[in-house]
DNA sequence: GGGCAGGTGTAAT
DNA sequence: ATTACACCTGCC
């Protein structure tokens, strides 16, 4: 059993930063780090079983806890009064250290799309382009770039892909011939990391900061997407309508390094509380 | 059927 | 610098 006090299971990989999880009833199976994981949510912890591929414990704590502990996180968020009485609401949820090509690659697909076809369209890319994991296979890794740079075009428009299909292959395409270093912008200053993700063909300001905080471990970052704008909006300029540029602006002022910790809990606050409000 | 779904590129101010 | 519009596709 992983120890993970505050965690809560279901919210965190419901979350929509992560596409690849399946449920049944309580139970959560997904692959991190090249092995299939059966999660199950218990007190005080996550009850962790591999089901295919090689154990790597280690791996799924960080995984999971990226960010630290997180009740610690909570109480500073906090802070803020605002975000104190959302917590009421969110409180559990973490941000997943992922893989930064995975998370580059379905945050291209999520553009204009819903989330059951995104997680439609991830699954079958695996299942055509990944390695399959235990046998018979109980699933698929996440295809390296190279993989989904070279598949047949039969192969993308299977997977629903529909006009995304050449910005992810231009994005796998330069993955794969380094010319675009994804692990190497886990170092550099944020700004310059966000820059050269938005040279990406597809990748504009929300997917970058996705890619930055998801997959990169940018923790000063606030993706602005529908949700997050009308709960910021409802919250914090009492229905008052901002671009996204004036919203990522004030919110990075206001949280700092919590900032995409924040995003998060807005997130889920907009598609929980907010689902018949307008904005 | 028209609109919508975790946006982006493009062409127009 | 900001704003309107089209866009694959499946679903209601």
């Amino acid at each position: 059993m992983l120890h993970t006090p505050g965690l809560h299971l279901a919210r965190t990989l419901q979350s929509g930063q992560a596409f690849r999880w399946s449920w049944r009833g309580r139970v959560a199976e997904g692959v991190v780090g090249g092995c299939v994981w059966r999660l199950r949510s218990v007190p005080g912890g996550v009850a962790a079983a591999v089901v295919g591929g090689r154990a790597c414990p280690d791996t799924l704590r960080r995984y999971l806890l990226g960010w630290g502990p997180v009740d610690r996180l909570e109480a500073a968020l906090a802070a803020d009064s605002t975000l104190a009485r959302v917590l009421r609401r969110t409180r559990g949820i973490s941000i997943l250290s992922q893989d930064p090509w995975e998370v580059l690659a379905t945050f291209v697909i999520s553009q204009n799309n819903n989330i059951p076809k995104i997680a439609c369209s991830v699954a079958r890319l695996c299942e055509a382009l990944g390695d399959p994991i235990g046998t018979p296979p109980v699933a698929w890794t996440f295809p390296a770039p190279g993989r989904v740079a070279e598949a047949p075009e039969r192969i993308l428009q299977e997977a629903l892909l529909g006009y995304r299909a050449p910005y992810l292959r231009q994005a796998a395409r330069r993955v794969a011939r380094g010319d675009l270093d994804l692990h190497g912008l886990r170092t550099v200053p944020t700004d310059e990391a966000r820059r050269a993700l938005l040279e990406l063909p597809g990748v504009g300001e929300k997917v970058a900061d996705c890619v930055l905080l998801f997959g990169l471990g940018h923790r000063a970052v606030f993706p602005v997407d529908v949700w997050v704008r009308r709960a910021v909006q409802r919250l914090y300029f009492a229905g008052e309508h901002k671009t996204a540029r004036v919203i990522r602006a004030w919110a990075l002022d206001r949280f700092g390094e919590l900032a995409g910790l924040a995003q998060q809990h807005l997130y889920h606050y907009g598609r929980t509380c907010l689902r018949a409000a307008s904005g």
